[in-house]
DNA sequence: GAGTCGTGGGC
DNA sequence: TGCCCAAGACT
C-alpha cells in the first residue's frame, strides 16, 4: 500500500540537486575526483558504516595503497591491518580480489557501466550505480539507507523496506525519477544530493523538515507519518555466546592465531579462543604448557548484529626461557608490533589494557 | 526469504 | 542500559 501517485514526481531530481550544491556535503576526502579507485574504495568503505568512522581509515588506506596497482601488488596480509576496526571483513578480502582481477583480467582498466561494475566481487547494484555514477555521470539509480529513507517517506511506501517486493517498488520509483529529470541532470550533484538528504535532514530520529527542500510534496510530512515510515524491520531477539580467550605470553610476545576466511573476523589475528576455561585448560596441557598460573581477568562482552559474545580472557605468562613451537595458524607476535596487526575490536581493547604504552590504535 | 557479517554512535 | 541502525552484499 503507498501513495505513489500522490507525490509529485516532476522537478523531484532537479529540487535535489540544487539543495545539494547549496547545503549539501562537498568538503569529504573521497569528493572532488573521479578517479574510480578512490570512489570505489570510498563506497565499500561507506556500505553498512558511518562517514564520520571511514574518513580516517580511508585517508590511511589510501595513503599506503594510492592506487589500483599498488593494492593489486599488496598481499591480503598486507591489506588486513589497514581494515581492521572498520568490521564486515569480507569486503576488505574481496576488495583486494576484486583489484587483482581489474589488473590481471582488465588490464588495470576500471569498468565503466554500472552494469558490469556489478559484476565485480562485493559490489552489488547499489554500490555499482554510485560509481558509475560519481565517476563516469551514468544515470543509474542506488538505493542504500538514506534512499529507501527518503522515498519511504516521500511517497508512502509501507512494508518492510527490506521485503522483495517493497525493495522493487523503490528501484522503480528510484528510477522512474531519473526517467523524468531532465537530460542534462548532474547525477554526482543528485546521487550525493539523496544521501545528503537522508544524513542530514531525513534522518530516522527527528527529521528536519523544515530544512528539506521536498517537504512541500513529502506524503510523510504532509500527513504527519515520519515516524511509522520506514516500517522497522522485525527482529529476533539477540543470541548470546560466551568463550574463553588465553592471552600466552612469553618473552615480550603474545600468541595469536589467524581466524579462516570465511565467518567472524575472516582473515584477522585473534587470541587462542576456547569454548570456555576447561576447553582452554584442556589444550595447553595438550601442548605441554601448564595452565595452573593462569590469571583470570575482568570479563568483556561484544555486541554484534546478530548475537553477543561474553568473553572471560586469561593471561598467562610464561616462565619459561624459549617460546613454545606455534601450531599452524598461529605465530608468536611481539608486543610492539601489535599496533600493525589486524586485530578484531573487543581483542584490541583487551590488549591496550594489558599493554597500554605501546601505542596501539 | 532468512541468516551472516562488525563496529560505533545516537537516543 | 538496551535497542536501532549506518553510502549492503553474499549465501
Amino acid at each position: 500500500m503507498s501513495s505513489t501517485d500522490a507525490a509529485p514526481a516532476a522537478g523531484f531530481a532537479e529540487t535535489v540537486v540544487r539543495w545539494q550544491r547549496a547545503s549539501g556535503r562537498h568538503g569529504l576526502p573521497w569528493q572532488g575526483t573521479r578517479d574510480p579507485y578512490r570512489i570505489w574504495l570510498s563506497e565499500i568503505m561507506l556500505q553498512q558504516t558511518q562517514v564520520a568512522t571511514v574518513v580516517d581509515y580511508y585517508l590511511r588506506f589510501l595513503a599506503r595503497f594510492p592506487d589500483l596497482r599498488t593494492l593489486a601488488a599488496a598481499s591480503q596480509d598486507e591489506v588486513m591491518p589497514y581494515w581492521a576496526g572498520l568490521g564486515y571483513y569480507a569486503r576488505a578480502r574481496n576488495l583486494h580480489r576484486c583489484a587483482r582481477e581489474i589488473c590481471e583480467r582488465l588490464g588495470g582498466a576500471f569498468p565503466r557501466r554500472a552494469e558490469d561494475i556489478a559484476q565485480l566481487p562485493g559490489i552489488g547494484r547499489s554500490t555499482a550505480a554510485a560509481i558509475a555514477a560519481f565517476a563516469y555521470g551514468e544515470r543509474a539509480p542506488i538505493m542504500d539507507g538514506n534512499v529507501k529513507r527518503v522515498f519511504t517517506r516521500y511517497f508512502g511506501i509501507y512494508g518492510n523496506p527490506a521485503a522483495r517486493a517493497v525493495e522493487l517498488q523503490l528501484w522503480d520509483t528510484a528510477q522512474a525519477m531519473l526517467d523524468a529529470a531532465d537530460a542534462s541532470l548532474d547525477m554526482g550533484a543528485y546521487t550525493q544530493g539523496l544521501m545528503d538528504l537522508g544524513a542530514g535532514c531525513c534522518t530516522r530520529g527527528k527529521p528536519a523538515c523544515t530544512l528539506c527542500p521536498l517537504a512541500g510534496g513529502c506524503y510523510a510530512r504532509i500527513n504527519a507519518k515520519q515516524h511509522e515510515l520506514p516500517a522497522p524491520k522485525p527482529r529476533k531477539q539477540a543470541e548470546e555466546r560466551q568463550c574463553a580467550m588465553l592471552i600466552l605470553e612469553q618473552d615480550g610476545c603474545v600468541l595469536l592465531e589467524q581466524r579462516p576466511s570465511s565467518g567472524i573476523w575472516g582473515g584477522l589475528w585473534c587470541l587462542p579462543q576456547y569454548d570456555d576455561a576447561q576447553a582452554m585448560r584442556a589444550a595447553c596441557r595438550s601442548q605441554g604448557t601448564d595452565p595452573g598460573p593462569a590469571q583470570r581477568m575482568a570479563a568483556l562482552s561484544h555486541t554484534f548484529t546478530h548475537f553477543k559474545l561474553h568473553i572471560e580472557p586469561w593471561l598467562l605468562r610464561g616462565a619459561a626461557p624459549r617460546l613454545r613451537q606455534p601450531a599452524p595458524g598461529q605465530a608468536w607476535t611481539p608486543v610492539a608490533a601489535l599496533a600493525d596487526t589486524a586485530l578484531p575490536a573487543p581483542v584490541r581493547k583487551l590488549l591496550c589494557g594489558l599493554y597500554p604504552t605501546d601505542g596501539l590504535l
